[in-house]
DNA sequence: CTATCTATTGTTAGCGC
DNA sequence: GGCGCTAACAATAGATA
């Protein structure tokens, strides 16, 4: 049984393409969940196949579109330097000129809540300015956070609720 | 030497946090770039952390840029019903009492926004109501969140730990 | 903080059903 | 088409430089 020796290439075959498709993706967003669950950290995914009639979307619609407003928001050099290169993964350092574009924002906060507040007037969502910080957190991606953490507690809770129940349900990990 | 068996909560120690992190990000890069090259799929990432001034984009700006035009082009529908969220990974079925405090907090919508507003306009910071889905969220910052989610989550791990004798448990559910 | 090492855990390709 | 299995390979936590 030669198990496995798969060259980083196209796949051809459809059938084995869709198969690693499928099995991919789920580790991809597993490893999503996880570096969000460790470190508390934002982010967004979209993933468009031919397999699935419509993108898959990570970790929510609600909280896609807020990294996406804000992603739309940042200057074309801000994105750039911060770019990731998808044929080498390299991080770029941070250079100085990013630290001088952030405390640009960040003189011209007052102006962004202005006109933010205007926006959440008319249309009733609203992209939060960091709080002092250069952490772009969002209120609304929180308050997508806060809905997801009661989903991840209810589902703990739950297991616990079998553990104490003594239930002879199969609790083992296939993780 | 221990090598290994972390649990998958919110790490509290920021050194370790920040390493797992820079860690995992660029496993979670290569896995993308992978599944893109091995399948020939469209997708895209962004990443924000407090690590980074500007977030990292994923597979480049102007492939993200396009899938999100893509993605502000579907309908609302289109995108719920293939929306992949973190629910879907700790839980794997939404009970009706959500959905009932959903459709409560719903309805309470437009007080919110409203309410929302005044302390907008008093503190610079906003509860965001969900855009008709989620619950009102508490515009605070990440940390503080992330913090006391992890207190949370290592009470319940410690209960989990307990109950299934005490070695190191995963929390998270397999799919 | 960054880089490297390596024991362990985690992911998945190829099968069979 | 999907699901489950498991050997083989990959990712990474913790240690070290």
């Amino acid at each position: 049984m030669t198990r496995r020796k798969v060259k980083l290439a196209f796949i051809v075959n459809n059938s084995s393409k869709k198969k690693t498709y499928k099995k991919r993706k789920r580790g991809l967003l597993k490893k999503a969940h996880e570096i969000f669950t460790l470190c508390g950290i934002n982010a967004g995914a979209i993933i468009y196949s031919p397999y699935d009639p419509t993108p898959e979307v990570w970790p929510s619609v609600e909280g896609m579109n807020q990294v996406i407003t804000t992603f739309r928001n940042l200057t074309e050099i801000d994105r750039h330097n911060n770019m990731v290169n998808q044929q080498e993964f390299v991080q770029q350092r941070i250079t100085k000129a990013d630290k001088l574009l952030l405390k640009k924002k960040k003189d011209n906060r007052e102006v962004n809540l202005t006109e933010d507040m205007y926006r959440f007037l008319q249309i009733g969502q609203l992209t939060i300015p960091a709080g002092g910080h250069n952490n772009p957190a969002l209120a609304k991606d929180l308050n997508d956070l806060g809905y997801l953490v009661d989903q991840y507690l209810n589902s703990l809770n739950r297991r616990i609720q079998i553990l104490e129940g003594g239930s002879d349900v199969e609790i083992g990990e296939s993780l």
